[in-house]
DNA sequence: ACTATATTACTAACTAGTTAGTTAATACAG
DNA sequence: CTGTATTAACTAACTAGTTAGTAATATAGT
């Protein structure tokens, strides 16, 4: 009769078994293999295989690979809510406090290349993964009020123009930042310029920080009508 | 012995060969496939079935499934540079042909949803097909010339600001209109806005064109620094 | 007759998802 | 604390359907 539960395999620390870690191993390969290859081009074998997990234990957790993808995607957006820190940001002068909250999302944009590429194959899916989600609504609303507490502090004390839509002008700050970033591959190419050199995406913030600034501190249009549409 | 040649069949004026405009509607239907679905979610049996060719005449006259979406694109960006109109904004006054030049870009992404979609395809891609292109390259350099003279007379007038770059200036003006339209199925959820509804993209046309006209009519930036990178 | 054009039928490889089970952890009665 | 029932973690092998690409063959125009 054998006395088990003193000889060396049941001593030995060696987890075989460990849900929490497998789940994230799973959902990290996941993430690397929808970022690198997009939604379509995802391969749920190669997710198995990179994160050394059974391929149905892929579906025992997440059901499908589109809601494998799902997950992967609200867990970047989580990331993102999280690391908005933008509350602070609400106390300063308006002017610095401005563009602090530009260069931040251009920082926060270069830093996790992931969200840009999640965003673009998402939106290439007419975002249909994001509306069936839960979560991740009710996003931008913090980051939002900051624009508006900065704006409306800066109208006050006469810095800022006046009739700046929040909305507007957030999508203006991200745009400037995203389309530089999402389409680096295509614009290096056709222009000729290695858009992901360092000193350039510096060039480009400074730049950024410039056109966000220069609009908000000028009193009034250049001329109120603008051009008509054709 | 048969007298074939005045059967109905053969008298019937029944176009059967037309390579040109078999080539053409595959090329079509192609478009349509990729824009819509991406490169791999895209389907070459949808493709011959959407074109009413069999899909053995794809492989005929493209070779490949890569080959085609490559002709695709270049066909796109084709399209792009002959649509370009920008000649005769350089003999207008710097302002009004910089807000043309702007409200020109905006109006044409607009216009052609395809051009966007496809730009974003070939970025999660990495732009390899186009970098296989032998087309396509120096696409930009009319328009660049055209930012870069309109520029250096509003400098020389005075109204401009110095120190721009023209390549700069250009994302700048691009990137304000892609992302309110690449993104519109993510930011329209997440927003909760309708950015699709035609008097918000008017109202994001004029915001776009007096941030570019308010950067480039300010003399010096708010403050040379800047904020420090973290 | 000859060639470009087109089609039918086919295949090898792939791919999301399933089946049918084994093994480890845990709960629980005695 | 020990044996047993139950549940959860995990796996190998497979299936049904898809997909890019091809080979053999037909037909029309000249």
């Amino acid at each position: 009769m054998p006395v088990m539960e003193l000889d060396v395999a049941s001593r030995t620390p060696k987890v075989v078994r460990n849900p929490e870690a497998s789940r994230a191993r799973i959902l990290d390969a996941a993430r690397i293999e929808f970022v690198t290859h997009g939604l379509s081009g995802g391969r749920v074998d190669r997710i198995a295989e990179q994160s050394g997990v059974n391929k149905n234990l892929i579906y025992h957790y997440f059901g499908s690979k589109d809601a494998l993808y799902l997950a992967v995607l609200e867990r970047i957006y989580a990331d993102l809510r999280a690391r908005q820190q933008d509350q602070d940001l609400r106390g300063l002068p308006p002017i610095e406090g401005m563009k602090r909250l530009v260069s931040n999302t251009f920082d926060h944009f270069v830093a996790t290349p992931d969200l840009i590429r999640l965003m673009s194959i998402e939106n290439i899916h007419y975002a249909e993964h994001l509306k069936s989600s839960g979560s991740t609504k009710a996003l931008y609303s913090g980051l939002l009020d900051t624009i508006r507490i900065l704006l409306k502090r800066g109208q006050e004390e006469g810095v800022f123009r006046a009739n700046v839509d929040a909305v507007d002008l957030y999508l203006s700050i991200s745009g400037l930042a995203y389309f530089f970033l999402s389409n680096q591959h295509t614009l290096s190419w056709l222009l000729d310029r290695d858009l992901a050199a360092r000193w350039r995406v510096l060039k480009r913030r400074q730049h950024v920080v410039e056109m966000v600034l220069s609009y908000l501190t000028q009193a009034s249009p250049v001329e109120a009508g603008g051009v008509d549409p054709q």
